[in-house]
DNA sequence: TTGTAAGCGTTATCAC
DNA sequence: GTGATAACGCTTACAA
């Protein structure tokens, strides 16, 4: 079996000679250079037509010192959040000379000190960071030292100009304290996000503002240290249940734990949303797969990465610089919240 | 801000002179080929270090003929298999000097016609097909017809003699079946899959062949069409409970329609498993987040990717051809799955 | 075991 | 507007 392409390829000197141009002209004409003839524009084109030309992406790569490959790094375990951010990438990306290499990471110290490796490894063009990575100190401080250009995604930390594309996760979560009070809610339990994450501190702001907008006291026995997955929810769910004045609505700090506060509470023969109301936070896929559906902020990740990839090929192509950008959350009102029980 | 790097990498010519040797040998260091011997190729490494010298991915690709990137070309629209493809195939281009290309298609006829145009745009060596992509007759022709060597994950389709690496679904499905009616079950309702996925039908198959092996007649008012979404289960799992004689247990063909079923069940008042037994498919991240738990077959999704990409890289490298795998299946029993309600 | 020379197929420079 | 011609940094023959 043929291992290399049967056919050979024509290249930009076939086409050159099938229009009567040099091969300057054809190159012109597929970079959309200026001062090209539009007749002599129509004659090459026709001319790569017939020959079936396509330019050949390595010698582009070589000669013009670009490799029109970028990165999308993230160390996320969640499948529907690294989708999304791929979806969003690849959708600015769509038409475009630009392709996306993925580069997941196991956890962050996976990343750190080998950034600028990979980038040299792989002829990145430049780097699009998702949290929690685009907050890692190292990560960030290498790409910035071997200027390589990356834009970041919902990043917390400071120490850099690079472009970024954030959500305000502080006024969300207090959107969604506002929400429960609103039932009559006034024993609110909240479980606190993987604290790795930057994201899970600035919830955690936003609920005690929340709070203390509405007049309302912080009580630290309702609030349970969880680590943004299923199972570290369903614990904190079984804890504040257990209390001995339970809390009448949970804020979990994501979906995935907000799922499994709903399976303790399932399993405690507690119903949701009658006897507990239950919030979450992402508008994950698994919001509208458990029963009944969650009431979650819906994080517009597809929409920050294409955002952020947006900002990444202006720094790259036109040196231009973006720095920040901020779009706006939603509060996706479902069945796991209700009035407080009478 | 910089465009570019600020330094000025090394060559592979800076390299051959702080050794005092020429850039062949330095080639042939970093290439692992024969024939150097080993104190020039310390002192090559040696110098290499110092000059923080890594080759250049675009000049390797031209002079080589070959650009070290694979594709991952698939149209399935669960995160969690999408991850878990993603995963396999790096797990697999680890430590290679492969790079990944993601290759999402919202359809197969957005992928068809296309691919030849995407593998030469994008400058790939290879390929891999993942369902029901890989099933698809215009896309293989199209890539035989270029020549490109692919590799498939799970095909059912066959004119093709590439290699593929597959699970037996009809297997499977059957093993399914032998469960329930271990449980005692006899009234076993199916929701079938999208029939564009020719998996759908290798699963029926298997349904039926279940039923026939324990003497049980099939029962067309049991067999309900799905779609592969959560909400074509929900719908069919109402139609199947509003069955006068309902079923006592379903097979759903994936985990996203075992998840609508369970709904269904609890929007009825039916209790799962006690008064119905619900099984899955795929063993996605959905069946450890619903309540109770799916029982459902472990799909090795990862595993068959990983080893696609393996048979894919030694089509490529070595033109060795290892056409067919067969990967084993795991019945995963959990809380979805109970005896026949007396 | 090592080196020389000739590409690989583009883009960049600069002249016309 | 268009065209020579020189890079770009490496691999592949082929010599030595």
């Amino acid at each position: 079996m043929a291992r290399r392409q049967a056919t050979r390829h024509s290249t930009i000197t076939d086409v050159a000679d099938a229009a009567g141009v040099s091969i300057k002209t054809v190159s012109r004409v597929f970079n959309d250079e200026p001062n090209v003839r539009p007749l002599t524009r129509d004659r090459v084109l026709k001319a790569a037509a017939d020959l079936d030309y396509h330019p050949n992406v390595a010698a582009r790569s070589l000669a013009g010192r670009r490799s029109f490959l970028i990165g999308l790094a993230y160390e996320n375990p969640s499948p529907n959040y690294v989708v999304d951010l791929q979806r969003g990438a690849l959708e600015r990306l769509h038409g475009e000379r630009y392709r996306l290499l993925v580069l997941p990471f196991d956890d962050a110290s996976a990343a750190s000190g080998k950034m600028q490796a990979i980038a040299r490894a792989s002829g990145l063009d430049g780097m699009v960071l998702a949290p929690p990575l685009c907050d890692d100190p190292a990560t960030v401080a290498e790409l910035e030292a071997c200027g390589l250009p990356y834009a970041r995604i919902a990043p917390t930390s400071g120490g850099s100009h690079a472009p970024d594309v954030a959500m305000d996760d502080r006024e969300a979560a207090r959107a969604v304290v506002d929400h429960l009070v609103g039932l009559g809610h006034t024993r609110i339990g909240v479980v606190r996000g993987d604290p790795s994450h930057a994201s899970a501190g600035a919830r955690l702001e936003g609920y005690h503002a929340g709070l203390a907008a509405h007049g309302l006291a912080a009580d630290p026995a309702l609030e349970v240290q969880g680590a943004y997955t299923f199972v570290s929810g369903y614990e904190a769910g079984r804890a504040l249940l257990a209390l001995p004045d339970r809390p009448t609505a949970i804020f979990a700090s994501n979906d995935d734990m907000a799922a499994g506060v709903i399976n303790a509470a399932y399993e405690a023969g507690v119903s949701v949303p009658d006897q507990l109301s239950v919030v979450g936070f992402d508008d994950s896929n698994i919001a509208s797969v458990v029963w009944p559906r969650l009431t979650t902020i819906h994080q517009p990740i597809r929409d920050m990465a294409r955002e952020a990839t947006s900002a990444l090929l202006s720094l790259i192509d036109h040196e231009e610089t973006v720095p920040h950008q901020m779009l706006p959350f939603q509060l996706v009102i479902r069945g796991s919240t209700g009035p407080v029980p009478a």
